[in-house]
DNA sequence: TTGTCGCTTAAAGTAACTTTAAGTGATAAG
DNA sequence: CTTATCACTTAAAGTTACTTTAAGCGACAA
C-alpha cells in the first residue's frame, strides 16, 4: 500500500508538517515521489516512522536519529554500532521511567496535600510541617 | 540558608540562565533581591523549584505553570481547582510512564533484532518477518 | 591596581516543530 | 468549459524553552 503524506500524517499520528520537516532532515531517506512530486509512503515507512517515534520517545535528538538512519543504510557493517545504540536507549528509558516514577509521588503527595487542606477549609493545617510548600 | 544564583542552580541541578528565565516568566515570584540586585535564593524557593520541575516532566508547559503559581498566590480560594491540576498531573505522568514501557518494548525488540543478526553475521536472517524492518 | 570571580541585563542563537503565504495540479459541479 | 475545492508543494516566519554571547558592574586577592 502507498500512501499521500495527509494519509499517512493521519496512520502515524504525526502531522504533515512535520513528516516534511523528518524528510528534509534525514528521516526518511526512502520516500519516493510521483511524477507530480507528491510524496508516497509505504508500509515500510510507516514502521521507520515507529521506529523514529520510539528514539525520540527516549529524548534522541533529531541529529543523533539521522545519524542512525545513516547507519542503517551501511548494511551489516553497522549491525555492532546498531546494537549498542539500542542497548544505550534501553537504559534511556528505564531511567525516564524510574524518573517520573518519583514525579508521580511527588505529585501523589500534592494531591493529598490539597484533599485534606479542602476538607480542612485551609492550607494552614500544613504549616510548619518539614518539606512541606504551597508551591 | 539563602543561595546565589549560582549555588542554587548547583543544588536544584538547574542553570543559573535556567533560573532566571524562569523568573523572568513569573515561575518564581519570591525571589529577593540584595541592595547590589543579586538574587538570594531561600530553601523555600528550592522546594518550589522542585514543584516545577515535578510539573515540568510531566510536560506541562511553562505558561500553565506559570498560572499554577499565580493560583497559589491566591492562597485558600484556589485550593480545590489546584487539587484538581493536580489529579489531572497525576492522570498525565502515569499515561507517560504506560507510553514509555510501550516503547521499551519495542527498544527490547530491537535489542534482540541486532543481537541476532550479529550472531548469524548479517540482518537477512530477519528478512520477510512480518513487522520487522530495518529502520 | 589589576586581575578574575560571579553576578547583572539584553539580545541572539538553537531545536523541533508549527504556522503562514503563495502557488500547482487533479477532480467535481455548474 | 471553467470555476471551485482539495490536497499537495516550497520557503519563510513564528513558537517554546532554553542556551549562549556580549558587555558591563562590584567585591575581593595578589
Amino acid at each position: 500500500m502507498e500512501y499521500s503524506i495527509g494519509e499517512a500524517a493521519q496512520k502515524a499520528g504525526i502531522s504533515a508538517s512535520t513528516l516534511r520537516y523528518y524528510e528534509k532532515e534525514g528521516l526518511l531517506p526512502s520516500i519516493k515521489r510521483d511524477k507530480n512530486g507528491i510524496r508516497s509512503f509505504t508500509d515500510e515507512d510507516l514502521q521507520s516512522l515507529r521506529i523514529i517515534e520510539c528514539l525520540k520517545a527516549t529524548e534522541m535528538p533529531i541529529k543523533d536519529i539521522r545519524k542512525f538512519i545513516d547507519l542503517c543504510a551501511d548494511g551489516d557493517n553497522s549491525l555492532q554500532e546498531r546494537y549498542e545504540l539500542f542497548l544505550d536507549r534501553k537504559a534511556a528509558v528505564q531511567k525516564q521511567i524510574a524518573e517520573l516514577q518519583e514525579v508521580a509521588k511527588v505529585i501523589d503527595f500534592k494531591c493529598w496535600y490539597y484533599k485534606t487542606a479542602i476538607e480542612a477549609g485551609t492550607e494552614k493545617i500544613h504549616a510548619g510541617k518539614s518539606k512541606v510548600v504551597s508551591a
